[in-house]
Parts: C-alpha cells; sequence; structure tokens
DNA sequence: CTATATGCAAAATTTTTGCATCGTT
DNA sequence: AACGATGCAAAAATTTTGCATATAG
C-alpha cells in the first residue's frame, strides 16, 4: 500500500511542486508524526541528515504543503504546529503537559449529536466554511501522575 | 450602573493588584473593544494620552487581567488577540477581511443542540475543562462586497 | 536549458525579560 | 524603608523575505 508521505509527495508533484531530496524528506518526517510538531522540531529533526538545510526550505516545503491542503497548521498558543490529519477532527491540548490529541470528529457529534440544520453554515450572515474546536484540560496521563 | 471597567478595575484590585493610572487607562480601553484588538493596537491608541508608557506596561497588565480571567487571548492565527469578553462564547473569523465576531454559545447550541451527556468532558480519558471554537468563513459584509 | 528550489543571511514581527527608577503605603 | 509598578531597552522567539547559486526536469 502507498504511505501516507508517498501519498503527500504525490499530490504536492501533481500540484506542480518539483520533489527533491530536502522535500521528500520534510515530507517523509511529518507525514506520520501525529506530536503535531513545530517546524523548528522538524528543522532540528532533519538537520543530522541534511547539514546544509535551510530554515527557509523548511518554511517553504511546508508553505507548499498547507496550500496543497495536506498539512494544516495550527495557532494553539505559541508556535504554529503542524497538522499532516487531513481528516476532519478536532483537537484536545493538555494545560498540564501541552500534549495535543486528534479528536475524530465522530467522537466529538456523538457528544453533541449535531443534525447540520438548513441554517447550521451561518450566524448572523456569517458563512461558515468550516469549524476548528480546541478542548483544553487535562489529559489521562496527566490525570494519573499529576506531578510528573 | 457599574461599567464593564469599573467592574474589572475592581477585581484587579480585589485580586491584589494596584490601580495605577496606566492600569485604568488600559482596562478603560479594553473594557468594552469589541474588535479584540492586539496589545500593540492597545499600545497604540494609549500612547497619544500616555507617552510615556511602555509596552511592558500594556504587557504585564495584559497578563494580571489574564490571571484574573478578566480577559482572554486568542490565537487565531497572528498576533494574540485581546478578549474582554466573559461570557462563553466561541469565535468566528472572516476568512477575508480578518474581522472577528463573538459568537454567544447559545447561538451555537442552537445549531448543534447539544446535550451534555454524562461524559461529555472526556475523549479517551481527556478531561475537557473548556472548549473553544474558531469559525472560519466569510461575513456578512465580505459576501455583500466581495472586493471591499 | 529554463524554471524552480536551495542555502545563507538578514529583516520583520511578536513576545518576553532585566533592571534601575519612581511612586505608594 | 519596603514593596510593587513603570519605563527603557534589550533579548528571545518566531515568522518571513531577498538574492545569488545550485539543481531538477
Amino acid at each position: 500500500m502507498t504511505s501516507r508521505a508517498d501519498s503527500m509527495l504525490a499530490d504536492l508533484e501533481r500540484a506542480g511542486f518539483k520533489l527533491t531530496p530536502q522535500r521528500i524528506a520534510i515530507v517523509r518526517e511529518l507525514a506520520d508524526d501525529l506530536t503535531h510538531p513545530t517546524a523548528q522540531s522538524l528543522f532540528d529533526r532533519l538537520r543530522p541528515a541534511f547539514p546544509t538545510m535551510s530554515f527557509a526550505t523548511v518554511y517553504n516545503t511546508l508553505a507548499a504543503l498547507t496550500e496543497c491542503s495536506l498539512v494544516q497548521g495550527l495557532n494553539l498558543g505559541g508556535s504554529v504546529r503542524l497538522d499532516p490529519n487531513t481528516e476532519p477532527h478536532h483537537h484536545a491540548v493538555c494545560d498540564a503537559c501541552g500534549v495535543i490529541h486528534d479528536i475524530p470528529l465522530e467522537r466529538v457529534e456523538r457528544v453533541d449529536c449535531a443534525p447540520p440544520s438548513a441554517d447550521s453554515t451561518s450566524f448572523l450572515g456569517f458563512r461558515v466554511l468550516r469549524e476548528q474546536r480546541t478542548y483544553r484540560g487535562l489529559c489521562a496521563q496527566c490525570i494519573a501522575s499529576p506531578v510528573s
């Protein structure tokens, strides 16, 4: 089966971006990373293998991925976190350790039982195109070991 | 009746913060501002009246207000936006003009009809303490005049 | 070859901090 | 005096850009 990285690379190429060694490495590093890393973190991890790579290249590649909707930049406080998960989902951020968990949409709907009504995509004339939810609180691990 | 600014100032004082002229001015400037300004914007607006005030003072005051839960810092991309609205609500951000609208909670519930179930405050052991929603799309004004 | 991407470096933002001085109590 | 707040300035952190050179297709 094709990996997430391969699929992303194919999409990037289809969009007209050239698949350079740096881009391939960046995509491979990010594709299956569920920790929502920062651009800096990706850069640091790749530096050993690509000592001459510049941060601008990481930045440009992430911009390309974002443009193609293959990656989402999250503003949860602090630096932008990168999310390669393109399935509709929300996020849960732990106040204690800062970990960010993906929350599948069905998991949320089960809680909120949201039947999209006729005008569910507008508030006061505002047309909602997408929704981002951030749940904040404490992750299971931090509840178990408060000091950590 | 007591204004929102007066109420905030009273709360600040109750929390042990001294009501200096700068803090009073900052709170007055922010208390009824529904535009979700940045710290820089507040600073710029206050500078004419307080030419010697430093940005650090604005920053410190905003930190105090946040600590007292009188103001909320929003990470919606770009700089932190300040929100003096302490009623439970969400936000709608216009992709075109960047305006940020407050969305009262009942307005949302009507759409999502969310009956809080017994375990509605946890996902996979995660304990949800609060939820922030950001609706993105187009505001009524930008729909009406796309070029604007 | 030609267009694009890279690397290097610097600029532009935005956020945060240290510290001497000032004002209150 | 003692304490906290201010102003000034600089540091840190983050994001963005310009441009000469290198490289992919």
